[in-house]
DNA sequence: TTAGTTGCAAAGGCTTTGCACGCGC
DNA sequence: GCGCGTGCAAAGCCTTTGCAACTAA
């Protein structure tokens, strides 16, 4: 239901743009992860599998590391759950995970629930960056 | 060189008053714990090793699993580490990981450095806990 | 006594590694 | 054509599970 062509080019050029070849299964991983933020190797694999039937979840992990390395994708490692990947976005963001299904959602920075405040040191650490996850129950599984 | 005789029977007491039996390989793993925060199962059972020698790592993972769900102990689980574990400390503070050698600090919230604002809500979820790490680098490491 | 724990062995889930073949540039 | 990237297989790490023997209460 999406527009592929223009899709396709777009992904190739992300792809590109980071200085990474342009392959089927890159195509493929990235346009899953477009479609579902917050997926993790195993789905992702699924996924492309239906198109790429030659494709095994280990060729997935190298694909999704070298994206993570280039900083095309960010990879996130909520306790408790298989490591996930999403689009990267350079603002720094943090994530909301359901407890129940394990549903992540992003948690904007700026809106004042979840505040950024990175200082410079703490306890005589020089800090380099932030991780803040909130687990909780989501609006279906609340009424489930 | 600390006071064994005293510690052990105040160790004995914390893991009674939380209902759970008292036995060698629970008095020891406390112990470590006790004498280093943030120590992961492996180091825990190189430690007990020495006093109880037949001791397996997966007797200690039992211990853990045993003591965390009692809320004697904490588990966290940074990124690209195995699960360590702290004595719990009812306030929530929250951990710094040296991005080069891996040790540990804790944060605590009230300072400004790391807020705690859990907001009731955020997206549609009801939320239950946060959970904020910090990256960096620690005096040793920043020096080296 | 008896229910809770230990100790040992084995398997589980996710990920990384190694090497030959193949494809993008 | 060259070199990066794939595909396949196997091992790695940390952890969990199963069951018999044991021991704290």
């Amino acid at each position: 239901m999406t527009t592929d062509v223009t899709d396709a080019a777009a992904l190739a050029d992300s792809i590109r743009s980071v200085g990474l070849k342009v392959t089927e299964p890159r195509l493929a991983v990235l346009d899953v992860i477009e479609r579902e933020p917050h997926i993790d190797a195993e789905r992702i694999f699924r996924s492309i599998r239906i198109s790429l039937p030659g494709t095994s979840v280990q060729a997935v992990h190298g694909v999704l590391a070298a994206f993570s390395q280039a900083g095309l994708v960010r990879r996130i490692e909520p306790a408790h759950s298989p490591a996930l990947y999403e689009r990267r976005v350079d603002d720094n963001h943090h994530h909301i995970v359901c407890s129940a299904c394990g549903a992540v959602e992003d948690v904007d920075c700026a809106v004042g629930h979840s505040p950024c405040l990175i200082p410079s040191s703490v306890s005589g650490f020089q800090i380099q960056s932030a991780e803040v996850n909130f687990w909780g129950l989501c609006p279906n599984c609340q009424t489930a």
